[in-house]
Parts: C-alpha cells; structure tokens; sequence
DNA sequence: ATTGGCACTCAGGGATGCTGAGTGCCAGGC
DNA sequence: GCCTGGCACTCAGCATCCCTGAGTGCCAAT
C-alpha cells in the first residue's frame, strides 16, 4: 500500500521539516529533492500518506508536517544511524579520559552529549546491585551517629550517615566494619541481603541493635534508593523556539528524577537503541533517544538525549550510541 | 530631595510592578494605596524620580517601571526582610532533618528553596578547606591504579582515582595510608600542604613516586577543584514569562559553574544577605539573592536564589536568610 | 499512473482606525 | 509653595480589512 516512492516523500518530508520547521508543501519537495515526477503525483502521494495517518496538515492550504507515527515509521525503516565523524570521535574520547572518578566521568558524559546533539541530556548513574562491594568504612561522627561509607570496583563510593539506637564504643564501630569487610567484600550488593542476615550471628547480642542500624541503611538506603540516580544537562538547548508552551513541563520532567526514569525507559541490552516519540514520552512534543550502557556486556544504566519531537534523529541516535559504547569501555578500565 | 512621599511612591511603583508585570499608573497607584493625594501630584512626584533615574516609562502615555537604581533604593532602604511564617519555618525544619548525607542536604536545600521562593536556587557544597580530614582510605582498583577516597568532619566525602607510576603492591599501599592518617587525622584541609611536606621522611625511597602521586591528587584535586561545587534547581521557574527573551543565557549562565560561582558573589559573614541587581549580575534582567551559610560562625559556602529583576525582594531574602540559617545548623550537627 | 490546468483556501503581513490608560502642563485654590 | 482639577495630547494594543502567495484538491487529458 506504500510504494517506493511514497516512503521517499516521507523520508523527505521528515528530513526539510526537521531542517526547516516549517511545513513542507510539494513543490518545494520536488525542488530539494532529485524527484522526477510532477509536484501533483507528490500531492497524490501524499493525500495517501495523509489518510494513513503519517502526515497532518497544520491548516488547509499548507504543507505537510509528520505525525508521531511518521516519526516512528522514518525512525524505523528509513533513516539509519548517523555515524560519528573521526573528528568526533576523536573529541569525545579526549573528553571522557580525562575524567578521574564516576562523579566525573557522568558529569562530562552529560556536557559531550548535550554538546554533541545540542539537545537535553540525560546519564543515569550505574547501578550498584550489579556491581561488588571493595570496601565499607565505617567513620563515627559522634557517639550515636556513624557514617558509612561503601566502595565498589567499579569505582562508586556511596555514603550515608546512621543514627544508632545505643552509643557505641569506638571498638565496636570497629569490630562492626571488620565483620561487614570480612563478609562482603567481592560480593554482590544484590547478594549482599543473604549474606547480611547470616552476619547477625557474628556480633554480640549487645551490638545487635547498633549493627541492625547499619545493615538497614546498607541495604536499603545505598542498593535501592540510589540507584536511581539520574543527572541531566544542556538545558539551554531548550531555549531554542522549540516546545513554546511545553517548556515548563519539560523542565519539571527533568527535576523529577522518577520521570526521568521512566523516559529512559525499560533496560536492554547494551548499545540497543530505544526511541520514543512524542506521546510515547508522556510530554507533549518531546522525544527521546536513549541507550543502555554497561562494561562487559553487562548494561549498567542507561543514557540519552531529550529533544523536540522534531529532531535530528540519525544523529542523535549516533551520539547516543557512540558515547554509550565510549563511557562502557571506561567504567570497564577503571 | 526626594521627600517621605517621592519614596512611598516608589515604594508602591516597586510592590505593585512585582505583582502585577504591568507598568503602573499614577491612577490606579493611588487607589491601590492609601495615598491621600490626588493622581497630578503622584504624577509630578513621578516626573521627579523619573529624572533622578529611579524610575522610567517603556512608552509615552504608559505607567512607570522601576530601573536597576529603582529596585537598588528599594531594597536597601524601603522594605523589610519578610519573615517566614511559622508553617513555613516548620515545613524547611521538616525537610531537611530528613537529609542522611551531604548530598542529600544539598540536593533538598536546592529543591527547599526553589520551593519557597519559586525561583531558581543555587547551592554551594561545603568549602573543603576548612574542614579537618577525619579519614582517608586507599583501595587499590588495579596494580597501578588507586581510589582515594577523603572523608571530612562535616560528612562530605570526596573520592579521585590515582594513576600510579610504579605498580604498588597491596601492603605498601596499606602502609601509605596508615601514615596519611596518622599525620592528617584531624588536621585541616587548608594546613594539609605543609604537612604533606614533612611526610615524605616516613616514605621509603622507593615508594616514594607513588606517594608522590597520592600526595599531588590529594591536594590539587580534592582541595581546590572540588571546592567550586555548585548545583542549582527549579529551572522550571524559569518557564514563566519572565526572561522572555534571556532565557538561553540564563540556562547556559546555570550549567557553567565559574559563572555560577561569580553570581553567588564573594565570601561574606553567615547570613549576611547580598542582593545583586539586573546588570550587577552580568545578566540581562536577572537578579541574585544569596547568602553565606556555615557551621559555628564560620562561612563555608554560599546559596541564593537567582530570579527577574522584577522579583520578590523581601520574600526572596527572608526565605534565603532562613534557609542559610537551618543549613548551618544542621551542618553544625553533623 | 502521471501530468498540467484551474479554482479554492487561508495564514501572515501590512494598512487603517478606534479606544483607553496614562501623561504633561497650566491655572486656580489652600 | 504645594496641591488639585481640568484639558489636550500620545500611543500601545486590539480589531478590522485587504491582499498576496504558497499550497491544496480535483479533473480532464496524456
């Protein structure tokens, strides 16, 4: 029911509207575009992509400007991914070695895409229920309170500070961290709640409430709450036209780190690329280009870019896909 | 010569500007208020303030809008800090006792004063220098690589990789760090210079390039580049009509911390309040609101509110004030 | 199936006119 | 000398109108 040609004008609509933002009539398709058919046999192609839902009218007599399902059907059968330049991949390789711990490789992975696609970036942290404990320290601020300090190979440091029921001696702090290197060390975190359990044996009853405090915290606190961190820049992109009257929700998006999220979406595997459009989002004219990445072909946490429903999606997935591989490779080093 | 009224004048130019974005007549000025003068005297006080540069029409035949000097006088001599109310102390009490880590005390103080004052918050982490180092810990990640990791009397812990140039093994690593906290336990920050100096001696001659190494991140690193942390929130503020047109500067002003660091002004005593207005701040329309907060007297770091320069002056100054205050304490606590 | 021709539609950009809020100035009153 | 009422003047904003040009849909001819 689609033709060759039909999926061309579609190809192209999406890209001069994409370049242009304005509505693209047929004319100026034929022009742009090396078409050797009449500008009528455009218009009949594109009532047709019109009636199928691809294509809107934003009011008679004026061109053609996709729809999400346009969008999706370009995304998927007729654009590929842009690769990178070796200029760039040269920039963003310089770019991310120079980073010196997990803090700062997320924040200069943030800046490298929002700076690549000149779009709003989008770097969840890595997860720590795949990774494994290196060290726990134990620092005692005052007699009742203690912070916690947890340490995993791939180079995450979390901390946290516990309120203890009971006073405790500098000793048992001590003894206490003792047993949690003695047991944990190399393991899982997500192992981490068995292996927590059988510890209790290990401690004197009387330092049972105190430890109880610090296991709770460990694992509640540091595994799940964490976890979903979630860090966003390149906000200044959205200055552009773009999202008139959606700005606001945008931006509370972005704030809200449960929807941030959800628009990255569900986990796959590492590199596979997901896109969602427009209503997808669940915000008004927005899409979004996300990847998982991982060290080791374990994904890890996921990255993307939010922009305009509008947007350059072969590059952006490019960006996406390249800088997914390159933070991959470094958080597999370190 | 610009007697009680011209100032009460102004006074209500300012207040009623705020809330309503509109210019304001001389009319409606004295229903508004309670002014006992008729509309022509209003308006040759007008055309006296107007000449001083305290005020301006944006046309013939419109209201008045207060200048930069307008809003200046204002704030430093026509109103009143606005207290919290009492919900509002308990609501930021509530909030932030919630906080279990630096950043968590950071990240809701962000979120706290966006609340409050609907306007974009800026917070400043901690200045390290003045805190006393309470731990260090080295974890090997691979032979010629480290994680260092500093934990500081306030709570804040940072963390930086080593990259060694000989490859250690595990118990001169150990050693090294039974020696770093020995002689930096306690000491701060600010004096760790010298001290690092001396510690030389008690290194063997062939650890000493790794040492070496640790020493120069532990100092370069943690101290000083660390130190211009600063994060911001609410950018969804922004998303009102205000700044129709700076916005993009605002956004990319947001996201470089240098910038940042210079809008939140320098060091003052805690919560002395500092207000820069319009192009004091370097940027278009905008005006800053920010005050130094610190445990026991001493000032360890700045937080303010960035908004219009048609914004609430006197509930933007009391929500910092109040916000700085119950920072420093719960830090004094920690 | 494609094409040229043709009538039709309508957003966007001036041009025009009106209205109302607001001003400046002046002459008279306290 | 300061305040006030009156009056003429200005001009942004809004609505109205018109025109143009890009773009469409349809149809008959190839």
């Amino acid at each position: 029911m689609l033709d060759e040609r039909k999926l061309a004008v579609l190809r192209a609509i999406v890209e001069d509207y994409v370049s242009t933002t304005e509505p693209v009539g047929s004319k100026s398709l034929v022009d742009r575009h090396g078409l050797d058919v009449s500008p009528a046999t455009i218009r009949n192609d594109m009532a047709v992509l019109e009636e199928q839902g691809f294509i809107v009218q934003p009011h008679t007599s004026a061109g053609r400007i996709p729809t999400d399902k346009g969008y999706r059907l370009f995304v998927d059968r007729l654009s590929s991914i842009k690769p990178m330049s070796t200029a760039e991949r040269r920039a963003i390789e310089t770019f991310l070695a120079g980073a010196c711990s997990l803090d700062d490789v997320v924040t200069r992975t943030v800046r490298l895409l929002a700076q690549l696609t000149r779009q709003v970036a989008v770097v969840q942290y890595p997860s720590l229920s795949r990774s494994a404990v290196r060290h726990i320290e134990l620092v005692s601020l005052t007699p009742q309170r203690v912070l916690l300090v947890l340490i995993t190979d791939n180079g995450r440091v979390e901390q946290a500070t516990v309120d203890l029921p009971d006073a405790a001696e500098p000793e048992s702090i001590a003894h206490l961290r003792a047993v949690l290197n003695a047991c944990l060390d190399g393991h899982r975190l997500s192992d981490a709640a068995k292996t927590v359990a059988v510890l209790a044996d290990r401690i004197p009853v009387s330092e049972r409430p105190n430890a109880g405090a610090v296991f709770s915290v460990l694992l509640d606190s540091l595994a799940d709450r964490h976890e979903e961190r979630v860090v966003f820049g390149g906000t200044a992109n959205l200055a552009a036209p773009d999202f008139s009257r959606g700005l606001r929700d945008v931006l509370e998006a972005l704030e809200e780190q449960v929807v941030l999220m959800r628009l990255l979406g569900e986990a796959a595997s590492p590199s596979a690329l997901t896109v969602r459009i427009g209503a997808e989002t669940g915000l008004e004219g927005a899409s979004v280009v996300s990847a998982a990445y991982g060290a080791g072909g374990q994904a890890v946490a996921k990255l993307g870019v939010l922009g305009p429903t509008r947007m350059d999606y072969p590059g952006a997935m490019g960006a996406v896909r390249a800088v997914a591989r390159y933070v991959g490779r470094i958080l597999g080093e370190a």
